[in-house]
DNA sequence: TAAATAAAGGATATAAGGGTCTTTTATTAG
DNA sequence: CTAATAAAAGACCCTTATATCCTTTATTTA
């Protein structure tokens, strides 16, 4: 067994926060009810300060939009709805993960791979294009009509 | 962009090192020459006293071996190269890799998925058989005869 | 205009991964 | 047996992700 259990992840916490928390959005949003940060918090049990740093870096990448004040909060506009999920991973954990070597040698590419080019690339770039290729519009949709929870 | 540059991975930097320590004692040791750490930090170009901690990890999980004293180092045992890669990955970055929810949430599954179960599910059960599969006598002799650079 | 509300922003604290250094233990050569 | 060698082990520090708290800014309602 691993000596000190790591809590390994392809996407980090604030990036999965994140993605839960826009589909949470897109679910409860109306226009004549926006989304407050401490409901989503409540939603998705979620800590309310950090949380609310990753929705203030969405808001500033306008990948989610908000209005203070009261009755304010967050909410989707039709082009956000556009916005794929890759770019809400992109904007949380830099443009790195669908791009570096699995095992971190720079100089990795189908011309030099490294030990575990090719079994690690069709994996990556498959999941990768599945999120380029899933807006936030669609993936709300799917979780709405399979019942999931979020 | 990020604010803050996260450098995201599929595998820790432990375990990106522990692999390519393995191949490397495996390209390298032969019964009358033992790989040391020194060495493999220089091949490397790892931190030695950082990958020491590693190569102790994998020797006490029995997935190398080693002898100390003058002449000593690691080797790998006939049972050594039968050892998976997935069972590296386990050791260095725990069982949760390739079962955790890529969301994080812990009751997703098949019959509870998470919004983004389907999606990921079928890439990283991939990679992971493939990982099975695959023993460090076989993922060194590929990097053998394709040239792989370490 | 004043009070209330809620996001934005800044400062700070905590935990874990990554990395370094020193001491101990085992082994070998002389 | 002694000296040299190299892994094992433990203590420690640095950086970053995670998390919390407090203040400021914008907006709305009374």
């Amino acid at each position: 067994m691993a000596t000190t259990q790591l809590e390994s992840h392809v996407l980090s916490k604030s990036c999965q926060y994140a993605l839960r928390a826009v589909v949470y959005i897109a679910a409860r949003a109306t226009p004549g009810h926006l989304v407050g940060a401490q409901e989503i918090a409540d939603g998705l049990d979620i800590p309310k300060h950090f949380l609310s740093k990753i929705l203030q870096q969405l808001t500033r990448n306008h990948l989610i939009s908000s209005t203070k004040g009261p009755h304010g909060g967050f909410f989707l506009s039709e082009e956000n709805e556009r916005v794929t999920i890759d770019r809400i991973v992109e904007v949380m954990d830099g443009p790195g993960l669908f791009k570096a070597c699995v095992l971190g040698m720079p100089q990795c590419s189908s011309d030099h791979p490294c030990p575990l080019h090719t079994q690690a690339v069709e994996y990556r770039d498959g999941l990768y294009n599945k999120l380029k290729r899933l807006n936030i519009k669609e993936l709300a949709t799917v979780v709405h009509k399979e019942n999931i929870q979020l």
